[in-house]
DNA sequence: CCTTGACTCTCCCCTTACTGGATAGGTTAC
DNA sequence: GTAACCTATCCAGTAAGGGGAGAGTCAAGG
């Protein structure tokens, strides 16, 4: 019989853990002493501990570690429970690897010294869920008349949205369809939707329909003028390549603050593109 | 200006969350209102959101991030914070490697049905520490006068331990020296080693030596008479190849439960291999 | 027999990055 | 006016222990 010091020593397991896992049901000392209290090991035990450990480091909780080992250990369940074990840790490797990656991408821009845009334009990735909103859809005939265009094409939806007696809600949102090189060539083909509550139909000019999901979108913020923004495109276009993303969608603005003929320095926009991996 | 709830969605970050960063001084709230407590974003607080949010995806605690932000965020500081990150990444990505390869390896042994010893022999790795101790080494002429041998020369050493005063003090340890195949010809060379309390000197027959430690040991416990030891021997060593070690000293075994003469059924013994990566 | 130092016990708080719940007050639409 | 919804604060809990306080135990030396 060992007390716990001896036995943490033999083990290698701090006593506070070994208490641990005496409270948790895992090990019970092999005798308690009635009165001091004082707990006693057998070596035996060792076994089990370091059964315990050995689960432990393939990455099973104390609490799985304990089902397995109170309620009759079979095989075939424990097998069960590693394949599952298998896949998550599968998919934590995945996720450790894409952190590292993005780490070593931040570090390798960092030394080519293009940090201006780097610290600026934060690009993290989340999810959006479909929108419901109403939109006209529009061409530009090119860039410089892009922002003449979009005028015009929110107008029409704001104008339809109110004229059926729905209600404005949430800001405006760019949607930039067909940006493959081989067709921008006869303009650039934008959707200005509005989302609306009440009960709006189309009309010649605007569509209700749902932007679509997607489970992954990279996002980046702009903060000021139109006239920067391609600075926030530079930057959240090196990210999604860098990181070994693709876009897979249309991306889009949404213009979080924004007032026409409003002060263009307070502006903030968010730019969304759609991403899959490689 | 948000609400909490409206900033919540445009962000895709909990409610919960933002009273939480509120909280930790990571993101206070453009405005509050002084009588009902009401938190208020403005759009440009996205984009100090979607940097703390890129930050924690690097792998950075809140609290560098806070550090970060509050107190001047110099490129420099994030370029530092983040090779070390680096570091830590890749060390946290080889031990996510090696604990999927422990589950895939215990998967396939599992299939190939050698299950009988795996249940038995949970195998773990641990360091362990420079250990002082009288030594009487020997070598027995074959593996059936092993324990005769044994037995002499943990005699020797236990008597001169206590003839000069001496207190022996926890298990006896048998090192196996020399297990390389092309010199085992001529018997097996070992060691009988106990530890002590006292003054000891070296005599003709033993010597006070220091068993090295080791950084990572392979250890099992196996339970019972010696006679069945071959097969932790051939679970251990089973699993130092299958888990991409290799052998990098001599082993030892551990007499944890032992008793000249006693119940053999209630011997427990633990075997440790120092091992190395590849 | 007493003391001293090393061990051990239980109990409580701390860690990270939040999540959930209870309860109370505020806002808004019908 | 009231119901539905939103927001606030506070408390508790998570996994796997670590740190420390205060009190009791044990073994050896004098």
């Amino acid at each position: 019989m060992f007390k716990i010091g001896d036995f943490s020593k033999l083990s290698m397991v701090s006593v506070k853990t070994l208490r641990f896992y005496d409270e948790a049901g895992l090990l019970k000392p092999a005798q308690v002493d009635k009165f001091t209290g004082y707990r006693y090991y057998s070596a035996q035990q060792l076994a089990r501990l370091n059964c315990i450990l050995a689960l432990k480091d393939m990455g099973l909780s104390l609490e799985q570690i304990a089902a397995l080992l109170n309620k009759g250990l079979s095989p075939t369940d424990l097998h069960a429970m590693l394949r599952l074990k298998q896949v998550e840790l599968e998919a934590q490797l995945a996720e450790g690897r894409a952190r590292l990656e993005r780490v070593t991408v931040w570090l390798n821009q960092f030394e080519q010294e293009e940090l201006s845009n780097m610290n600026e334009y934060s690009v993290i990735i989340k999810p959006v869920a479909t929108i419901r909103v109403n939109e006209a859809r529009g061409v530009a005939p090119d860039w410089e008349r892009l922002g003449l265009t979009l005028n015009k094409l929110f107008d029409e939806t704001c104008d339809q949205i109110t004229k059926q007696g729905g209600q404005l809600v949430g800001s405006g949102i760019t949607v930039y369809y067909d940006q493959s090189p081989d067709t921008n060539s006869d303009g650039l083909e934008v959707g200005a939707c509005m989302s609306f509550t009440g009960q709006v139909q189309d009309s010649t000019t605007t569509k209700v329909i749902e932007l679509p999901a997607f489970p992954t979108i990279a996002s980046t913020i702009h903060n000021g003028t139109f006239a920067n923004m391609h600075l926030a495109y530079q930057a959240i276009l090196k990210w999604i390549e860098a990181n070994g993303y693709r876009v897979s969608g249309p991306n889009r603005e949404l213009n979080l603050e924004y007032q026409r003929d409003g002060d263009q320095n307070k502006y903030v926009t968010e730019i969304q593109f759609p991403i899959e991996k490689v």
